[in-house]
DNA sequence: ACGCTAAATGATAACTGTTACTGATTATAA
DNA sequence: TTATAATCAGTAACAGTTATCATTTAGCGT
């Protein structure tokens, strides 16, 4: 499959070098369903570039969200997680295993939001983040059987 | 004033030992309108018990969340905030001197979550969080002049 | 009131996630 | 191809938090 959707481009044309490591880091992004924390995305690309390093990792995640072409979770305890969608949307987190999703939400929610803003008198709001937390059916399935 | 709202007395019906660390902790959350840090905690806290130490602190406020008095808001870069109040409610949360705030939010919002929680399937979804991020008046005041 | 005992404490070490620093590589333009 | 500045691997440093352990103490029974 084409992995990165064109994104190495992009980056290259934002002033970027697209090294191997840049790339890996992108593709496996782009290529997982979940939203991998910064060790996980570790683990993934070392399977395509076995020496690469953790602070490599690191910086060329923070150089996608910089760039604009991923955005960091860093809800709840524990790691950041990265996810290769911009457009801001709701998350479930499982309070077990601490698996992030997406959720699917009407634009329904949109109006209620912007009356919650007004609240926030005087502040220059930029974004906002709607989490469910729980469990997911994995867990709970383990959960009913004890 | 009344400072803890009984709270202690509750902690102590749960089994717990109230000593002057637990009470002192359990006071300066309730007694502040912000949502301050345990190293904030700690420095109120040392007011009125000078030797405390860092980690009686973050144990006591760990404790007060697992009885349901207090909840930790871990979203953000840096340290987590704590809040006295129990209740969800929505926060907003500036993105420069990350002060976090309660927002007052109409009922409305509740209908519309529903609906979002329906695309969560097969999870048990127990809490959610609503954060806007923003800068608060004082910060968006002080880029102006820039 | 007086000890007993388990719970809580202070001090500090260890741990996790992340960032900063180093000299060595390497992608890109000329 | 060569020059050079961005990026790299490796590692140390950092902040926030938790664990450990010897000492203290709250709350119980007597």
């Amino acid at each position: 499959m084409a992995g990165n959707n064109g994104l190495s481009e992009k980056v290259h044309e934002r002033g970027g070098r697209m090294t191997r490591q840049c790339r890996a880091v992108l593709d496996a992004l782009a290529s997982v369903d979940m939203h991998p924390t910064a060790a996980e995305v570790y683990e993934i690309v070392r399977e395509t570039v076995p020496d690469i390093s953790q602070g490599t990792v690191y910086r060329n995640l923070r150089r996608l969200v910089e760039l604009g072409y991923a955005q960091e979770l860093d809800y709840g305890p524990g790691a950041s997680h990265f996810d290769a969608s911009v457009e801001s949307h709701c998350h479930a987190r499982c309070t077990n295993c601490s698996k992030i999703i997406d959720l699917d939400i009407d634009s329904s929610l949109a109006p209620c939001l912007k009356e919650a803003q007004a609240a926030a008198k005087g502040w220059q709001i930029s974004d906002q983040r709607i989490e469910f937390e729980g469990l997911c059916p994995e867990c709970s399935e383990v959960n009913k059987s004890e």
